[in-house]
DNA sequence: AAGAGCATGTAAAGTGTTACATGATTGC
DNA sequence: GCAATCATGTAACACTTTACATGCTCTT
């Protein structure tokens, strides 16, 4: 089975979130605010856009404001398939690959009262809990003494870090999970 | 400039811990001690050992112990040359991008009276500390009403939580380096 | 009118994954 | 003897980055 494409549904869910945008107001979202969690260029984009159009996930529009403004842009709208498409890749539960889908999903999830919101940080709680239980115990199999842990420090380090960070994560999505 | 090569370092390290290793034990290695910093499948590694001999970096050696066991796996020893060249990788300054730079390379130290351990764990604490600010101006600057936190609520805690997760590394960091 | 940035697009090269392939060894 | 795994290697494909390229618009 190959590789999901993780784009496509990037661009659905940057376009979703604005009604209309352009290629090139998709390349400052990339080099701002996403890059976080996703990047991508303009010659990966423009490209996708068209794939996209053939696939009839978004449509060329012409926006009713900015009359005379910035003409020479090509402005694009979720068809009501790629909502489709968008909100069944929201859906798609999340797997211990690809760990970074979690950040990037939510990120595209507007509203608290989202019936998508709490399955997906359900989902990533589990994910979470596993990592440590699992980082805990490979922590106990490799460093059992004193002398391993002296003379493999820097992995001893990074099992630790590792733990503490994903700890966090799970109390952080707990604390959220009980107050929505 | 074309984007720096991490795989070969990442060989030179495991390498250079065991004092020597085939090919096989690597793939192995990917499949479970460095799978959280870095992947690699054989039909990446195999190629890359083939270069880095070329290249002097590595030698094939046959084992003084396990006199006829695995007979048919190929050892590869670090040259001298290989080992200032993980040295000098070691050394190079973290930057912004490539963050995952940091575990990997603190995976490689052996002992925390290394010389390389204390600035590794400066950069990435300076690094961090940058990134928390950077996050919290970002975090002001998009929402500044709880209207805006309302429509755009996954955005909001993407940021959130970014925040809470680099000020947690900076919080583990800063203990670190206060007790070595 | 010239230079900077806007806006889009294609081409080439690098990197990584999946699939294909093969011989050797080990266990039943 | 046969299947599974060991151990290595190559080929094809997918994805991303960098470079190349072009026309438009706005400012000085």
């Amino acid at each position: 089975m190959p590789k999901k494409r993780t784009l496509p549904y990037v661009l659905l869910g940057l376009i979703n979130d604005k009604q209309h945008l352009s290629g090139y107001q998709m390349v400052q979202e990339f080099k701002h605010e996403i890059s976080d969690f996703w990047t991508a260029s303009h010659s990966q984009i423009y490209p996708e856009l068209q794939r996209m159009t053939d696939d009839g996930w978004i449509t060329t529009v012409t926006p009713d404001t900015q009359p005379d403004a910035n003409r020479n842009q090509t402005y694009y709208a979720l068809t009501s398939t790629g909502h489709d498409v968008l909100l069944d890749w929201l859906r798609e539960p999340l797997t211990q690959k690809d760990t970074d889908l979690f950040a990037l999903k939510l990120f595209f999830i507007k509203t608290s009262d989202s019936p998508l919101l709490k399955p997906l940080l359900a989902q990533q709680l589990t994910l979470s809990q596993n990592r440590v239980t699992y980082l805990k115990s490979r922590k106990e199999t490799v460093f059992q003494s004193q002398t391993d842990i002296d003379s493999h420090y820097g992995h001893f380090l990074t099992l630790s870090r590792g733990i503490e960070r994903e700890s966090n994560y799970v109390l952080w999505l707990q604390h959220l999970l009980e107050t929505l």
